[in-house]
DNA sequence: AAATTCGTGCGAGATTTTCGCAAAAATTCT
DNA sequence: AGAATTTTTGCGAAAATCTCGCACGAATTT
């Protein structure tokens, strides 16, 4: 993608907000026509400046009402564990994200369950491996953004 | 909103993957006229199942390249401050995410920056105040979800 | 078993997006 | 600088998509 202009910034900002802006209501809010509006949202889509589009569903009516956030530390002799370990998560619905970090842990993982008891299922199952050396929940009470 | 059906966990599942698949396309791969799709899709959206469209920008085109996540411990004499923190992280543009929770730490932040240096200068501007007392930065080497 | 409620498919009408075109604006070349 | 080229714009028509009224069928209530 070549460069960005102020125009685009203004359209990226608008629709990280709410990407069901019609072209009018863009057109508006930017100071350029509808057809223009929405073409260069296309050429962002294309281009991978956008990369999706998604729904945020209410964790609530979902009925996964807990959010825990995992620090995970691996034990230092499995480097190997770290891509299969990735993959894994990738797969399991509980794990809402997951970072690698540097630091003093190792993992990142945001996890959705409905209560503490899927929660603790969720722990055994995963986390009680020989190659993971420690683990630290932490129960969100709260969000933002 | 009343229960949701089988129908309705497939379309949220399809919208929370790509919220701009149309009538069309949820019809094939749920089972129902387009027309049946759409009144449903449009009903969890106005009952807040669905809370929000949004578009997701690559970080790397936008100019963010660098995440981190910041673990943050305040002083315990000053709940007060916790409301207020609420509030002005979420209007900082750097915080993607906030999560208030509880064990060791207070904050689980996830931070978006250019470089470095603009890190820096973040950690200098909102973590050095004497209600915080400590605080860990994990850099994210990688990222899935 | 009739009445009511609820959700469906169909199809018309409204809205929104896409696209071709000519003109304007910006960029490149001489 | 000024001509030539490329890019982007706005307009408007055509295509695609969504919304909504309607009649019907299924499930639930009375």
């Amino acid at each position: 993608m070549a460069e960005l202009d102020k125009f685009d910034y203004r359209l990226l900002e608008l629709l990280q907000e709410n990407s069901r802006m019609t072209g009018n209501e863009l057109a508006d809010k930017v100071g350029l026509s509808s057809a223009a509006c929405l073409r260069r949202v296309q050429r962002l889509r294309e281009t991978g400046v956008i990369e999706r589009d998604v729904a945020v569903v209410s964790p609530k009516v979902f009925g996964k009402r807990m959010m825990v956030i995992v620090l995970l530390t691996m034990e230092r002799d499995r480097p190997d564990r770290y891509i299969l370990m990735r993959e894994e998560f990738a797969k399991m619905p509980e794990v809402v994200q997951c970072h690698h970090v540097t630091g003093a842990h190792d993992f990142v993982l945001r996890i959705q369950v409905s209560d503490m008891e899927e929660y603790s299922a969720f722990v055994e199952r995963v986390f009680h491996e020989p190659y993971i050396k420690r683990y630290e929940s932490l129960a969100v009470l709260g969000s933002l953004k």
